[in-house]
DNA sequence: CCTTGTGAATGCGTTCACAGCA
DNA sequence: TGCTGTGAACGCATTCACAAGG
């Protein structure tokens, strides 16, 4: 349609990326930078100039030979091509410290996602508007899902609460979870399941930390991770699981 | 020392996926179950069997062959590959939403790490308590650093804030930094910076959920990302970046 | 002349397949 | 007999290096 889907499918490792050069490109847009090289991309972004040309060039012939990018055109074209084009309704199941915080925080309800509904169990919960947003109970997913379109959800639940929880969205017609609760989620092949464990990263962390001494040092990369206090699950406890990054 | 360092340094993905095992090793824990198999453990961990082994080769033989590996014994060694044989003081930068409902978090002080302060630039915020622990000025981190023996700090400032933020706490003497502020922060070599993303996670989701069509469905796995509204940087808002995980 | 776009080389991590051993 | 531990095969992603082209 746009550009020529060059070849085969985009490497999942570069979808992650393309996020991040959005990011970057949305900063030299902000300050009128018209124009950029795959060399200052990656700087910002922190990923090689040939990796850059690599993952672009996946979504077509984009830049132009001797100048460069043209921030706006990559911009649009990176958004389109990650699905920002439209808006994407959120539900966030399970209203705790995490699910209210990310239902009031800024970025997750900016650039294309928008945190319609809430769930959660606690009667106490149920009614009342977090963010401005009334959380209702489980059994309305079904209901919810349908009349506001919702495909996505973010599952802030307590470890031993999310499988029953993800299991309800599922069943309600949600497609995509991203899933913040330290436990491994059962889920039908046709479902998107992404993992998020605060703790993973942390333990990453202190691996690195505690091994200082011992060969080089290096930023961490990235993955899953657990929470799971000393023994068996817990409390939401944890969070996420997390990104990837490497060190310059 | 224990076991026996067996080949080279381990794998950044194997050390992710460390993590993954302890959580899962704790639920066998906790049912009780002394023995399992690579492919039982790799099923909760949604990982490969021949996965598992060989990554938990690199701690050593710590498996008997014919049965498996004993849960508490391996248990026990990954802690103590991953530092967890010890407990670790952070401390968060950035005392708002995100920053909040992590120090509030069970599982962010359980297993290894404890919340032992808090730092934010907000005058109306300094000297209050938050899940009671003081909230201090950016100006005291090097006592705190200092006092408390601080290495890792964890930065949930908004994204104008976080370099900021990042400079004082390296200065101060933090070795370690988990980044959930949408930018990308610039350190020393020496320091161990992994970010998270939030708003990446829902990008590759959104990727995915917009293609379903196109090639195969599959889950996702994982990176960083951004979170940018839509032109330069904003609040707080996204989080972070993240963990990886594959379909089965 | 300068930077993209991309074959080819390289490196890393996963998976296979089986020898080794309780 | 059964499962671990691991050499070897494989596949994917990164990086090199340069031809292509504005």
């Amino acid at each position: 349609m746009t550009g020529l889907r060059s070849k085969g499918p985009i490497p999942e490792a570069t979808i992650e990326r393309l996020a991040l050069y959005r990011r970057s490109l949305a900063v030299f847009k902000a300050r009128s930078v018209t124009t950029v090289g795959s060399e200052q991309l990656g700087e910002m972004a922190r990923v090689a100039g040939a990796t850059v040309r690599r993952d672009l060039s996946y979504l077509g012939s984009l830049g132009t030979r001797g100048s460069g990018y043209e921030v706006g055109k990559v911009l649009e074209r990176i958004e389109k091509e990650l699905g920002l084009d439209r808006l994407w309704p959120i539900v966030i199941v399970g209203v705790g410290n995490l699910g209210r915080a990310l239902a009031r925080s800024e970025g997750f309800s900016s650039r294309g996602f928008v945190v319609s509904a809430l769930v959660d169990t606690d009667p106490g919960l149920i009614g009342s508007e977090v963010a401005g947003i009334r959380v209702d109970a489980p059994k309305a997913l079904p209901e919810l899902v349908k009349a506001l379109g919702l495909e996505i959800a973010v599952i802030t639940t307590p470890a031993d609460a999310a499988q029953r929880a993800c299991d309800e969205a599922v069943q309600a017609g949600v497609t995509a979870i991203l899933n913040f609760a330290p436990r491994t989620l059962e889920v039908p092949p046709s479902v998107i399941l992404r993992d998020v464990d605060l703790s993973v990263e942390l333990h990453v962390l202190s691996f690195h930390q505690s091994h200082r001494h011992e060969a080089g040092r290096r930023g961490g990369s990235q993955q899953p991770g657990t929470v799971v206090p000393s023994d068996a699950d817990r409390e939401l406890g944890g969070l996420a699981q997390g990104s990837r990054q490497e060190r310059q």
